[in-house]
DNA sequence: GTCCGGTGCT
DNA sequence: AGCACCGGAC
């Protein structure tokens, strides 16, 4: 009755199955440094984003003990763009604890691969299956959406996991392991996706409690979130002689180990208080994070008065700023050369 | 604008 | 258990 369901899945993936560039052919050994990797770059990001990325990191570190080697500012420079840069800081941490304490080879257990760095429940389940096919249980958001929507549960997933977790658990194969986790993946990202899941399509669809109910998009409930608040910062971009003032975020700070522009603190009420002649001219970007609004004031000046700078600001070649890693809200923020000229 | 998503820290 | 952490899809 079950494993009839996984054989279906199975069965489609033969079918349907992607061709990504850490994927490996049933003929083909799983390099599980690829497959770890992928990993990695695939928690809160969509596999159209990560391919680049993994080109990119592969070809220039082709073994775990060559990304150990690297240095972190060389791996954060790689990862920029991404994201969760604490993903890079750990990815680096766990390749160099691969590289000296396992001799370079990863680990077959879940229970091991879960104390490395930046591989947590999920991602310890996903690569034991995929890199070396031990049947284990791979929950992430997408097998907990199919698994919600064939059984009709309707509690929002974030206060269902054991239940999630014992029926995905019921439906995994003992034989194939891998395939089957990233068939559910495929499935998940094409078919039953959140707002309009193509069920027509869909190999389980004569399984799937949601689709008998006829709303299977309604499956499982939605948690109502908060909203989250908006801060306000100031930012400068100081240009003299083709340099630009940067400087590198320190400590323990969100986007740590990342250039940025020099300016405010983020402040919860209101933009700082800037003196007449340092308002203009400007520009107010908004940029959104996982939990707050930030809406910076950009402003362009040639000479900023020490007083705003914390002295540890850089003159750094402006055609020399691919060569640093950014975040998305400093390249957002660097825009504003161009609009006001 | 709103929604989506793994791990680590406390 | 609750919160911090980013960017892209829709």
């Amino acid at each position: 009755m079950n494993s009839k369901i996984s054989d279906k899945v199975l069965q489609w993936y033969d079918a349907n199955r992607r061709t990504l560039p850490w994927r490996y052919e049933q003929v083909q050994i799983a390099d599980p440094y690829r497959v770890w990797l992928s990993e990695m770059m695939l928690q809160q990001t969509q596999v159209d984003t990560v391919i680049p990325y993994f080109q990119k990191f592969t070809a220039k570190w082709p073994t775990v003990n060559d990304l150990a080697s690297a240095d972190l500012d060389d791996v954060l420079h790689m990862w920029q763009g991404l994201g969760y840069y604490a993903r890079a800081r750990n990815l680096h941490k766990c390749a160099k604890t691969i590289s000296e304490q396992f001799d370079g080879a990863f680990p077959r257990s879940p229970e091991e691969l879960a104390n490395l760095p930046g591989i947590g429940p999920y991602a310890s389940a996903a690569i034991a299956a995929i890199a070396f096919n031990v049947p284990a249980t791979v929950v992430d958001g997408n097998v907990a959406r199919i698994v919600s929507r064939v059984f009709g549960f309707s509690t929002p997933i974030q206060q269902n996991q054991k239940q999630i977790y014992s029926a995905a658990e019921s439906l995994t194969p003992l034989l194939r392991a891998g395939d089957y986790a990233q068939a559910l993946m495929d499935i998940g990202s094409g078919i039953c996706t959140p707002r309009s899941p193509k069920c027509q399509t869909c190999p389980l669809h004569t399984d799937c409690k949601a689709y008998a109910s006829g709303i299977p998009e309604q499956f499982p409930g939605k948690l109502i979130k908060p909203s989250i608040p908006t801060r306000y910062a100031v930012a400068f971009i100081c240009i003299k002689d083709n340099n630009i003032l940067l400087r590198k975020r320190t400590g323990e700070k969100m986007l740590h180990g990342l250039w940025e522009l020099p300016g405010s603190d983020w402040y919860a009420d209101s933009l700082p208080e800037l003196p007449d002649e340092m308002q203009a001219p400007y520009a107010d970007v908004k940029h959104t994070f996982s939990h707050f609004h930030l809406i910076t004031r950009v402003v362009q000046a040639s000479e900023i008065d020490p007083e705003y700078l914390n002295g540890a600001e850089v003159a750094c070649n402006i055609n020399e700023l691919d060569q640093l890693a950014l975040s998305t809200l400093t390249k957002k923020l660097l825009k504003v050369r161009n609009r006001n000229g």
